[in-house]
DNA sequence: CGGTTTTTGGACTTGCAGGTCCATTTTTGC
DNA sequence: GCAAAAATGGACCTGCAAGTCCAAAAACCG
């Protein structure tokens, strides 16, 4: 059933997908026409349609799940690596630096409003990201939990979907006022607070802690 | 330049504006044509272009408008009144409560994506009601700060817009999943934090803590 | 009352963007 | 090299939803 594809075809395809997602990150989902597609990719409506049968519905599709696992890719190595505190730090600092150098151009922001209401798979191509995104985060957390620099009392799954919920929030406030702050604030305060827990249990056994040179947020 | 407005005629717009929000609550902004909103709230284009004369633009920021002052006020008394513990959870449950019988139909995220690119009002809009909600976050930690229940080397506002942050991306991956966890786990776990504040800085002190039956999230 | 303004209804126009179709060219595989 | 399949270009169609216009009804106000 798959449709028979040469190899300029494939070239052609994702030339369009990638065009599509570029143009759509610069001005926003319902302002991109097919058309404006064309334009930017050099390529004709037949084209369009002979790759993307179904029209604008699939093509967004295909754009969702481009730009889902870009989100992802552009979080490593980091993401897959949260194996000590300055990992954790390094993470953070790509999380900001990225979605900083992004600034209003959010590419998921408006797929999932446009194409998620309608389309039941944009949906899932949103909640197959966030999914993975905070399975990622709780491995770190785990393995933090395992060397024992976070308390095993933390809910790491929980934890991780605060963490998610405040950098999903971080990236969407982000969108309003244009500037990092509440992604920082977010992601400082909750790390922070995982740091904490693994602190007070090292009270409550030892009455001193390691010193790891790092001294809370900012 | 204020247009001289009947009572009859302040009525029909209010209906409108109140009939629009709904219909947009219930089935998204890109699905809501001007005439469903006639057949929703019975009246004729006429009408619409009558007390809307830049057409759907200036009704939809209307709506943004209505719907982002109901956001707060949905909120309140408890939002105004953060000062005591059990103040701040009579606050989060309400907030989990209404969100949790929204579920996926979200006035806001629509209105962000839809006329936030091309509309500036629109943004303005958002903008103005995260700051409020940011700042009447940052009034009840202050509060809560004067009466030594979080400690005074919090950063208040810092502390807020991570708490606002969580609360938005909450709201987020509800829109995804359709389940409170997230917006449940980073309230808990954020909140949870800022009452940990206190209690280590009372260790440091006197090595007890008051006793007010709260044991942490969940 | 009666003139004026506001409110209302609905037919009509218009532009445009998504989608269809097919003829032509290029690539593929033998 | 040649038939089949895939890739490409672009003219054309079509439906729809925003926006226009005006005439009739109702409300306002001295």
């Amino acid at each position: 059933m798959t449709r028979a594809l040469t190899r300029k075809g494939e070239a052609t395809r994702a030339r369009i997908v990638a065009g599509a997602a570029a143009e759509i990150r610069e001005r926003g989902v319902d302002e991109v026409r097919l058309e404006d597609v064309m334009a930017h990719t050099g390529t004709s409506k037949g084209q369009l349609f002979h790759y993307f049968p179904d029209g604008k519905e699939e093509l967004l599709l295909a754009v969702a799940q481009h730009e889902a696992d870009q989100v992802l890719l552009d979080q490593e190595p980091m993401l897959s690596n949260l194996t000590s505190w300055p990992a954790w730090l390094a993470w953070r600092e790509r999380l900001i630096e990225r979605y900083r150098a992004q600034g209003v151009k959010c590419p998921l922001n408006g797929l999932l409003g446009q194409t998620g209401r309608r389309a039941p798979g944009a949906q899932a191509i949103v909640t197959g990201l966030m999914w993975r995104w905070q399975n990622a985060i709780a491995d770190g957390v785990r393995h933090m939990q395992s060397t024992g620099d976070i308390s095993g009392d933390v809910d790491a799954d929980r934890a991780a979907a605060a963490l998610l919920a405040g950098i999903q929030g971080g990236v969407l406030l982000l969108l309003s006022t244009g500037k990092t702050d509440h992604l920082e604030a977010a992601l400082d305060l909750t790390i922070d607070s995982l740091r904490a827990s693994a602190r007070t249990q090292t009270w409550q056994v030892t009455t001193t802690s390691p010193g790891d040179g790092y001294a809370g947020s900012r």
